[in-house]
Order: C-alpha cells, then structure tokens, then sequence
DNA sequence: TTGAAAGCGGTACCAG
DNA sequence: CTGGTACCGCTTTCAA
C-alpha cells in the first residue's frame, strides 16, 4: 500500500517541447516534427528526440496544441423529426454541450429528419457539404437506402457514428447507444422478477416494428423470459404510435382479454400514450419503460411505472463527439470506454431534477 | 422544430478578445480587467466592453487562459487504508486519472490513513501543507475530532471536499458520493421485489456501525421495508470485517438459527467475506451488496449476488476534482450536476469489462 | 486608468 | 534534413 502516512508531495513540474528539444540538442521545429511523426527527420534525430521525451517523462498539453493549431471540428447529429421527448431531450442535450464544446475547438448543430424515410435520411446525408461538415452523428433504420449513403458519406471524407440504434451491417460501424439486447435482459429480469405472482402475461409495446433497437430489445426481453420466467407468456408486439388507441382500445382491450396481465413492457422512448392508458387499476400491473424524462419521471414517482431502463444522454452525446474526433484524427479510441451504460431507474434511485442552469 | 430538413450550417467564427478589443476601442489589458474582473477600469470603459461582448457574443477560451495563467492546481485524495477492493479501485482510477489532469494543469495524488482512527485523519490533514496543497477530498468518518481538523484545514485556505461519506456536521461542507440513504431504499425495493416468498427475515450485514454512510444505508433500508414490504423482519446489522467469521459462523448460524431468511444485504464496501461465505445452498436468497469491482461482478455473473449497488468512480473522482478547484476559484458549481448516480447492476445489464488501457 | 509587449506550450511556414 | 520565427487566445508585468 503506497503513500501510507505521511504527506510527501512530488513538485515535479511538467517539461515542455522546451525541455525536450534543450535536452536533445535541437530545435523546436525538430521535436515537433518527431512528436507529430512528420517526415523530414533523419532517424538518429528522430531516436535523440524519443530518448529525451523518455528521460524527462514529457506529456504533451493537448490544449497548447489544440489552440495552436486552430483545428475546428464541425459535426452534425441528424435526428429523427418524430414527436418523441427523448429526442427532443437529445436535440436539447446536444445544444446544450455545442455551447462548452466550442471551447474545444468543435462545433455541432442538431438536423432533423424524418425517421423513417430512408431516402430522405440519404439525401440529409448526401447533402451534407464536405468542406464544411467534419463528422455526422446519424439515428437511423438499417435499411439498404441508409446502408448506401453511410457508405457515401464515409467516401466523400465524412466521419459517421450510428447513433441510438446500431447500424452493423455498414462497414467500419461505429455505435453510440446501449446494447439494446442486453437492455431487453434486463427489462425482462425486472419483470420476472417485480411481477407479485408467478405466471400470467405479458404485453410489449413498441412504437415501431422497423427500428432494429426495438427489435434487439425484443430479442433480450423474450430470451430472458424465456430461460428465467418461463412461466409467463409474453404476447407478441403491439405497435401503436397513437395515444388514443393505446389509451382507448389497446390496453382496454387486452385488460379485457387476458385478465392475467401481469406487466407491460413498452420498448418505445416516447412513453406519453402509455402513460395515459395507465390508471390506479393498472397499479398492480409492473410497468417497466425506456429513458428518463420528466414525463417518465412522474410515472415513476406515482407509481404508474415501475422501472425504467435509459441511457445518460449526456454521455451519448459527448461519447459521439469523441468518437467522431478520434476517427477524423484517425487516432484509436477505447471501445469499451465508449460503451454506453444500461442505466435502471426505480423510484428509489430517481436523480434529482436537473436544472438547466450550468455550471 | 428547428433544422427541419435542409442543412443550414453556420460558419460564424469565435470572437476573441482581439475583437473585443478592438470593438469597444481599448486595448487588450482592459479588456482582460474588465473579463477578469480586476479593479482599476472606469465604469465607463466598464460598461462598452460588456457590450462589445454581448454584441460580439464573446466566450472566454479558458483553456487558452489557463495556458496563459500558467495555474496549477495540486488536490489530494485522503483515502483509509482499509484493505477493501473498491478503495483500491478508487486509488487506481485517481492514479489514471492523474496522467491526463496533468493536461488540465491540475495534479492529483492519493494517502492513505488509517480510517477509524480519526487522529490520524486529523493529522494528516493537519499536516498538508497550504502553500504546496490546494484542496484535499477526504473519505472520514463523522467524529469531532475530524469535524475540527476540516475546520482547521479549511482555515488555513486548503478545500475540502467530503468523499464516499458525508460530512454535515462541518461547515461550508461538499460532499461527493451517492445518497446512502436513497441507496438503501433502493436495496430494499430490490429486496422485496426480488425476494420469492413475501414473508420472511433479512439479514444485514456491515463491515462498520461507526460510518456515517452504512448508518444511512441501513436507515433507508429499514425505512422502504417498513412501508412497502411489512411483512418482511430485517433482523438486527451484524457487524463483521472478518472473512472467516462471517463465512464459518454469521451466515451458517443465521441459516440455521432462522431457516425463513430470504435475503441478505450487505452495506460493506468489501464483499469478499460475504462471497466466501454464499454457495449453491444460497442460491435461492436475494443477496444485495455494494459497489461494482471485479469481485462483485464475478458473483454476480455466477448469481452468488442479486443486484449490485453502485457508483461510478470515475464520476466521483472527476467531481470531486471539480469540485475542489471551484473551491479554490471561488466560482459557484451546479450542485444537481455533481450529484453522483445510485447505479443498480444485474447479471443483465453489468458493463463490458473495462480494460486498463485509456484512449 | 490605460496600453505595449513578453510570454504560456505548441504548430507551421519559410529559409537555408 | 533542420532551424528561426510568427502566431493561437489570453494573462500579466511594467510603463506611461
């Protein structure tokens, strides 16, 4: 166990290229040259230079570097045109964080479009001018239209991350969300689990059959009760994108019906219909919903839902930022680093309301 | 909504002082005063720079600023030195994180003191000196004799952040780490809800009665069992810190004394005892314990364990870093923004294993 | 009360 | 292949 006791402070200060060229008997341009592996340096130079970062431990300070070199970044999150408060959330997220990030020398701004058009997501795409776009961010259905313009895209110089829902099927894919399977394995241990009694059926809602991460969610959902719970019957999916009929008939109806419901799983991020085809007679019912937003919050907090699975949208953003950065750089990045976490939020462990005042 | 469909990109560049400058008609030096907020600029030369900067839309490039103000920032980490897994975890995440502060002009190292001997808490806070420390956060238990030793430490102009456990008997306190209290609520809604019959007895286990946080843990643990899960008896906390006893005797006692146990929480930050002490026979018992390490992760991937309550250390350290340096500054920090999350971990949702290697 | 100028740690262009 | 030097945006003496 180190540093047991007693208080000794290490006051060694940080060299600069300074230091290093001083020490390696050349000149700032030559260690600049080394440390960015620019050409032109012959290497027993090349060699004095390395020796003398190893010997004085030099590290550079990327924020010199940065401001320096007056790189800007510019990227753009394309999101889809739905009526959903999580995007909305996101789109406020990230004009949230533009505002700090241009600090970092990078620029992004929020396209909307609509989500399950794959020509006009394309043409977004397509549109995007290379000159003045460094990096997109795009939600999007895997569809061979959307394949095409990704593919695009990254030929024309534009770096792309799949946002929220994956896009495996281009090459060189990079994802920023959770593993929505797994995020179906845990709705489903939720559900097997907080259900009061031991069989009976399930309802799962989505709002779209076509998005692959309703469907990964699905897979998750039914594996796990499958082996866990095998004793309930999960019905098969319901897609409603209406309040009304969700409110009026949907639930109704299956209340009706299976008079053994004993949860409901909706796979959807916007949870508003759900919500309001709840009631005090559906409170025995276990509720279990995606992404915290005030509106999901109050389900919680009155007991109309009972868990919730989300991801940190601050972190999906930042995280795609990074990533964008790090491929127009072409420098490597730490996938697992990146991964987005599965976050489960009952009403016990509910954050505080955030404000939005910043820091 | 904004951004509908066509691509709109602004390409307005950042003003800089220079503009400033050069709009208001005065001279780099004001300007800084007047940003800075130094004496010594008359209230009219005051009130144009302010509206140049409203006018320009100026944003202060802090990293550039601390370049120029060549400040550094020197924190300590005050850790016990207790043999726990997460303690040791948390030394390793302050270490990585160390190497790339360096670049944020702000160095961080960790002690270790003994942490139920508060007068040597006491004196290794009393030992820090001022003029080579800024800030220190410090994990310590609630006593008088640390309550005055932060005083006297905050007396002589060095911040204090409290870390992992709270501290609200000290003055001017800032606390960085869960809600424990929440935290236990959280346990026992998992607990009831989890738990297979609806009767029955839970054991809880701590490795300490004297902390502040397992105090709190067990408070809202009892609070949540009593309201919504009565039926339940949470049986007296059983102290332990020793692997042998606990595996041996505690648990193997209990079983035996009381064959209705349904689960076991445990508000330890340590879980190798409690792992030692589980087999296939406990299977069928909702065990709850605290903090995601390698350990925890392996007993909850082999369903030793339940559910895993947590905090992301990574939050706790970096917040507890700005924390401290808004201190010093004497700047005001979103308080809702450094509240760090009650994590709850399944086998379902556990993160990817992260590896060593950064970025 | 104000301005000029020299850095902070890097980068990049232009000579040699 | 290498060095000199003018910045980047901001802070901080030192004079005026």
């Amino acid at each position: 166990m180190p540093n047991r006791g007693k208080v000794k402070l290490v006051e060694r200060v940080k060299p600069t290229i300074n230091d290093i060229a001083r020490h390696a008997g050349v000149s700032l341009a030559t260690v600049d040259r080394v440390l960015n592996e620019r050409p032109g340096v012959r290497s027993v130079t090349v060699r004095r230079v390395h020796e003398a970062v190893k010997e004085l431990g030099y590290i550079r300070d990327t924020a010199a570097a940065n401001l320096a070199r007056q790189r800007i970044y510019r990227f753009v999150f394309l999101l889809p045109d739905t009526d959903e408060e999580f995007i909305d959330e996101m789109q406020q997220e990230i004009s949230s964080q533009a505002k700090s990030l241009i600090n970092e020398r990078t620029h992004i701004e929020t396209l909307r479009v609509s989500y399950l058009d794959s020509t006009e997501i394309a043409a977004a795409l397509d549109n995007l001018p290379p000159e003045k776009i460094d990096g997109v961010a795009v939600v999007a259905p895997e569809t061979p239209t959307v394949r095409d313009a990704v593919a695009r895209t990254r030929e024309r110089g534009i770096a792309v991350v799949a946002l929220l829902t994956d896009l495996p099927s281009s090459p060189r894919n990079h994802f920023v969300g959770i593993d929505n399977n797994a995020a179906g394995q845990t709705a489903a241990k939720l559900m097997g689990s907080f259900a009061a009694e031991n069989s009976g059926k399930i309802l799962v809602l989505t709002s779209s059959r076509l998005a692959r991460d309703h469907l990964e969610r699905r897979q998750g959902f039914d594996q796990v009760m499958e082996q866990q719970f095998p004793e309930f019957e999960v019905l098969p999916t319901v897609e409603t994108n209406d309040y009304k009929t969700l409110a009026d008939k949907v639930l109704p109806d299956a209340l009706t019906s299976w008079p053994d419901i004993r949860g409901v799983y909706s796979t959807a991020s916007s949870n508003k219909g759900l919500i309001k085809s709840l009631s005090t007679e559906t409170m025995n019912l276990v509720v279990i919903a995606h992404e915290l937003t005030p509106t999901s919050r109050a389900a919680l907090q009155s007991n109309l839902f009972t868990a919730l699975i989300s991801q940190d949208k601050g972190h999906v953003v930042r995280s795609a930022v990074r990533l964008m950065r790090s491929t127009v750089d072409a420098v490597p990045y730490n996938v697992t680093q990146e991964r987005i976490r599965i976050e489960i939020f009952l009403k016990e462990n509910l954050p505080i309301e955030v404000t939005t005042d910043q820091l």
